[in-house]
Parts: structure tokens; sequence; C-alpha cells
RNA sequence: GGAGAGUUGGCCGAGUGGCUUAAGGCGCACGCUUGGAAAGCGUGUAUACUCCAAAAGGGUAUCAAGGGUUCGAAUCCCUUACUCUCCGCCA
């Protein structure tokens, strides 16, 4: 989140920023309580601290009474202080609610975009950062849709998904259990070439760890809740990875931290039914390989440029068609301040698929973490969070199938083949 | 799931209601000392909020978390979380 101190010094910009986002007026209103909330906190903190160092004086002097033995004057300073307590706690409970509605506000502003964010409501007011150079391949009439594919070499399963959970829970199967397998190996080992420490992380979080990252309470409904436990199941691994610094203070050497791990990803999508939600198009449960830096605000933006040439490398070396999305302030993430998505063509259903987005928050979750660091003179500073998936499986899987299929079956790019273990999927 | 013991600063550890501004030690930083180092000596060493135009310097809070008792709580009471030991269950 931002914080109200900067809210308050940079006004314009804030709302400039959220107007981008496409904010209403109503929406943007909350600059000003936010700024008056604040206002109201310094001034109930000061009074509060005036009374409670008298309090404390007062309290301390009927100990020195007492040890002196003028019991008396101990018991007239203590009626004194009592005096003193309902006044302390009508400005302790004016701090409390203060501070938390404040607070609620706060969590509620979304981070502001970057300069290079390009106005817009919707996706389709993308920019196309990066466009495939080719033209986009033609399967021909009889191409297969990845569903199709599955079915008949056997890859996937979605009957039996239902019927052991429900809808949109694949069951991978054979030669398809196995690329899924060998994609996930061959993203860890590319990270790991690229630096990126590998962790295996929880998959279920709690509440501090949904709301460090954001989850909560902007995506609270996108995530499945295990009500008896108090635990959320992972939408992605961002959450658990990036909490790993939660509560952090880190040295400027630090930096750059790269963390990278596998985890399934699970998410509700509730109330999103339709044609999109096809096959492998849009799941509750899919596997993911997240990349996660955290990066001094100076070099942030470079990183960001870094991750976005890792991930690129993964699809060229998939061989599959690709497109850069620079979002727009309307399609923007709440915690990001630039996201670029990556979309592949799936050539049978002769639409873009997302398969990767990469974002910097610059400071926002790092406020909500409180992930500093101590600068050159010794001073506590927010650090940059980022992270991107690379790559999210489930429609890697789909566009592998329907790119690389031929009369003889599917294909297997080269640099998968020594995890695959098999040239072909016939 | 049952029983018991715990949780104090970066780390170890003392502390059973007011001479605690959290002792002492380790670590770390700087200085003195030295040909250089070690040892020794000295100084400093958290976080958040807040006051001040700023710096300097104050104030408040924080001894797992949240409540309570009290003029006053690391210390007493309640709730919760976590850790350890034993028992039960278990891959």
């Amino acid at each position: 989140m931002l914080q109200a101190s900067f809210i308050k010094a940079n006004k314009d910009l804030v709302i400039n920023g959220l107007k981008k986002r496409g904010l209403k007026d109503d929406e943007l209103a909350l600059i000003d309580t936010i700024i008056a909330l604040d206002e109201k906190r310094k001034n109930t903190q000061t009074q509060l601290d005036k009374l409670l160092s008298e309090n404390k004086k007062m309290s301390d002097a009927i100990g020195g009474l007492y040890r002196e033995g003028k019991r008396d004057e101990a018991e007239a300073m203590k009626a004194k202080v009592s005096g003193l307590k309902e006044e302390t706690a009508a400005l302790q409970e004016t701090m409390r609610t203060t501070s938390a509605t404040l607070n609620d506000h706060l969590l509620h502003i979304p981070n502001l975009p970057h300069e290079s964010v390009p106005p817009g409501n919707t996706d389709e007011d993308n920019e196309v950062f990066k466009d495939w150079p080719n033209d986009l391949p033609d399967m021909g009439e009889n191409a297969l849709a990845h569903w199709d594919l599955a079915e008949k070499y056997n890859l996937i399963d979605f009957k039996l998904g239902v019927k052991i959970t429900g809808a949109g829970f694949p069951l991978f199967r054979g030669q398809g259990a196995k690329l899924q397998r060998a994609l996930i190996n061959f993203f860890l080992d590319e990270a790991q070439k690229a630096g990126y420490e590998e962790i295996v992380p929880p998959l279920l979080v709690n509440e501090d760890s949904a709301r460090g990252t954001g989850q909560i309470p902007d995506k609270e409904g996108q995530m499945y809740y295990v009500e008896k436990d108090d635990l959320y199941l992972i939408p992605t691994a961002e959450v658990p990875v990036t909490n790993i610094l939660r509560d952090v203070i880190l040295k400027e050497s630090d930096f750059p931290i790269k963390l990278t791990g596998y985890t399934p990803c699970f998410r509700r999508e509730a109330g999103a039914y339709g044609k999109d939600v096809r096959g492998l198009n849009r799941v509750h449960q899919f596997d993911k390989v997240e990349i996660v830096q955290v990066q001094h605000p100076d070099r942030s933006h470079d990183t960001l440029h870094e991750m976005l040439d890792h991930v690129e490398g993964l699809l060229q070396k998939l061989e599959l068609p690709y497109r850069i999305l620079r979002l727009c302030g309307g399609d923007l993430g709440s915690a990001s301040a630039l996201t670029f998505d990556f979309e592949v063509y799936s050539a049978a259903q002769k639409k873009w698929l997302e398969v990767s987005s990469v974002s910097n928050f610059e400071a926002y979750q790092s406020n909500r973490l409180k992930l500093r660091f101590k600068d050159a003179d010794n001073k506590n500073k927010l650090a940059h969070t980022l992270n991107g998936s690379a790559l999210a499986l489930a429609r890697i899987v789909a566009c592998l199938l329907e790119n690389h299929q031929t009369p003889d079956g599917i294909k297997i790019p080269e640099a998968l083949k020594p995890y695959t273990h098999f040239d072909i999927i016939c």
C-alpha cells in the first residue's frame, strides 16, 4: 500500500495516477479523507504521548514517595493520577479507531501506475510492446484444439477430474503427466541458471501472508479458504515466496534477492464461466514456476526487463509464437506499478492465451510486508519487489499441444527433449 | 488429540510489582594502542509513531500477540499463537 505521508506530500501525483487506473471521483475523494485522518491521528498521538508522559512521571514519583515512607503524599498523588485515566482511555480509543479506519482506507488504494503505463480501461487498451514478427502459424482446417489432442493421445482426462473433484481440476496421465513434470524441471533449471535460488514453500498460508502480497483485501474471493484452520490455499507461489521477506531489514549488499519456486496454484475463479474456460484455458488448479526478485529502488526497472528477457527466452526455447503486452492503467493489478503480460498464440483456437505476467510492485508490497533495507545513510527504506510467471504450466501445455501437432503426433521442442526423454507424443 | 515446560534485544542470558533508562556477556561498528595483527581499553549498537522548518535533541509504544488488574507490569490474571518434551495417531 501507499504510505499516508507519501499521499499527503504528493496529492496531485496520486490523484493523477489513480485516474489513469480509471478510478471515479467518489473513489478519489478518499484521498482527502485519508489526509484528514492522518492529520487527526498525528494530533491524537501528540496529545496522548504528552498525557502518558505525565502519568509516567507521577507514577515514578509515587514509587519514590513510598520508598521514603510518605504514605499520605503518595495516596494524594494516586488520586490525582486516577483522574487522568479516563482522558487517557478516551484518547487511546480515538487513536485506535482513527488508525484502523485510516489503515483500512489505505489498503484499498491501489498502487500508482508507472509513467510508462498506457492509459485505458480494458484489456483492449493494452499496448503491444513486442509483437510476433512473422505470420501467425496456420495449422490448417484439421488442426485440433488441445482438449481434443489431450483426448486423442490420452494426456489429460477432464472427466476424471470432475469425478474426483469437480470442474476445473484436470487430471494429467501418461505422456501428459510426463510432459508436465518435464516442463517444471526445465523451468526450474533455467531459473537456476539465471541465478535464482529454488524454494519449495508451503501451499497454505496464513492471513498475514495473504495480506502482505496484497491478496487480502483485493482478491480475497479468488482464494480457497480453509476455515477450520484459518488458512488460504495459495493462488500463486508469489505469496509464500515473497513473504519469506516479510518483516525483514536487508543490507544494500543483499540485493538482488532472486528466488524461484514451483507450486500448484489454486484459484476459485468464481463467476468465470463461459467461452474462455474450456480445456486448460482457465482451471482451478494448475502448476506454475514463479520467479521473484527483491531489488534496490534505483534498479528495479532494469530488473523488470531482465525478468522479461528470462521469460522471453523460455518461450523461444519452447518454439512458441508469443507477444508481449504492456498493461494499461485499467487492466493493471492493484498492487502493480508496471506489468507486462506474455501471450502465446494458441494455433487451433486461433487466439492469444496469457501464459505469464511480469510485474514491478515497487514499494507497494514492501510497505505491507515491512520489507526494508538500510541505505548508505543507515536509514531504513522500502525495497522493491518484482515477480513473474516463468511459466504457467496449464496454458503452456495447451499451446505446446496445439502448435506442435503434426499428422504423426505432437513434436517435442529440442530444449525439452532432455526432460521428456521422448521426441514425440503419438 | 492428551499432559507438561517454555517464548526477554542481532545472539546467549539475568530479571517474582516502583533504584530497570531491560543487568551481564557475545557479536558488530568506530576510536585508542601496534611495524601489522591479536589481546586490552574506550565509545556506540533495535523498530514504529510523534514533536521540531531541518539538524541536533525530545516524547510515546514495543520483553510472542491481544485483553485485564494497578497510581505503576518483562514480572500478577485471562485468551490466542508458536516452540520443546512425553503419550496417542501417522507417510
